[in-house]
DNA sequence: ACCTATTGACTACGCCTGTAGTCAGAAATA
DNA sequence: TATTTCTGACTACAGGCGTAGTCAATAGGT
């Protein structure tokens, strides 16, 4: 599978989200921060399409934009290539690093444990 | 700070493990795996120094390189921005997305778990 | 003293990415 | 009906990245 950008995969999420949007609602649906033009939008599904990422589907005169991926699958990938990149594939200085810089938040603490707890069985 | 690629990352894991080579060591240091050539591998020397993420020493007709950025300090952020991008911020999910794919292993788990018992206190 | 190998400096080039612009046809509006 | 607007298709273009090639000076071997 061929690569999505960081960009790209903010449209991704907008269609994860909410499958089946046209273009311009993919614009509306990323919202006002990055302000990216609608025609750049465009470029992103366009190309997401001829990634693979996506399919469209004729409706009347515009296409409906739909994963052909699915989230869960990319995200478990892109994380094991994360870290295989960073952390020469472990897991665990992953975390001491998140706990060290950015403080993992309580929540975050129990619902690892929780995590490990059903791992472990 | 600049973004490092990913062929970048794996120079600067070489002269993080050694700081102080020359180009060749460093080409040598790599190993076979890239088949990169040692121009290449200089044109990642070059491109990290403008980066702000090496430094050069000269060295009679040569230079030495060393790391001008920590290693923890920028793998810290990395994961930061990783998590952000792809989990939109939650360190958890990614965990439970590693258990899924690729299987931690009883070891990871076990440091995992030592870890967050560090973090509670 | 010459040839060869190594080094740094500079150059090259195609693909990917971010960021749109242009154009032609259809729809909506005045 | 004439104009503006929206859509998709195609095009553009600069900067980053992977992957070196060329050139000139120097160091090292014969």
């Amino acid at each position: 599978m061929t690569q999505i950008s960081a960009s790209e995969l903010e449209v991704m999420d907008v269609l994860w989200a909410h499958p089946g949007l046209a273009a311009s609602d993919v614009h509306e649906g990323l919202g006002d921060e990055r302000g990216w033009n609608v025609r750049t939008v465009k470029t992103f599904l366009a190309r997401l399409v001829e990634k693979g990422a996506l399919r469209k589907a004729e409706d009347g005169r515009r296409y409906l934009y739909y994963p052909a991926i699915k989230e869960d699958a990319y995200k478990a990938e892109a994380a094991t290539q994360f870290i295989d990149r960073v952390f020469s594939g472990r897991a665990a200085p992953l975390v001491a690093h998140l706990a060290d810089s950015r403080g993992l938040t309580v929540e975050d603490i129990a619902e690892l444990e929780k995590l490990l707890g059903e791992l472990k069985k």
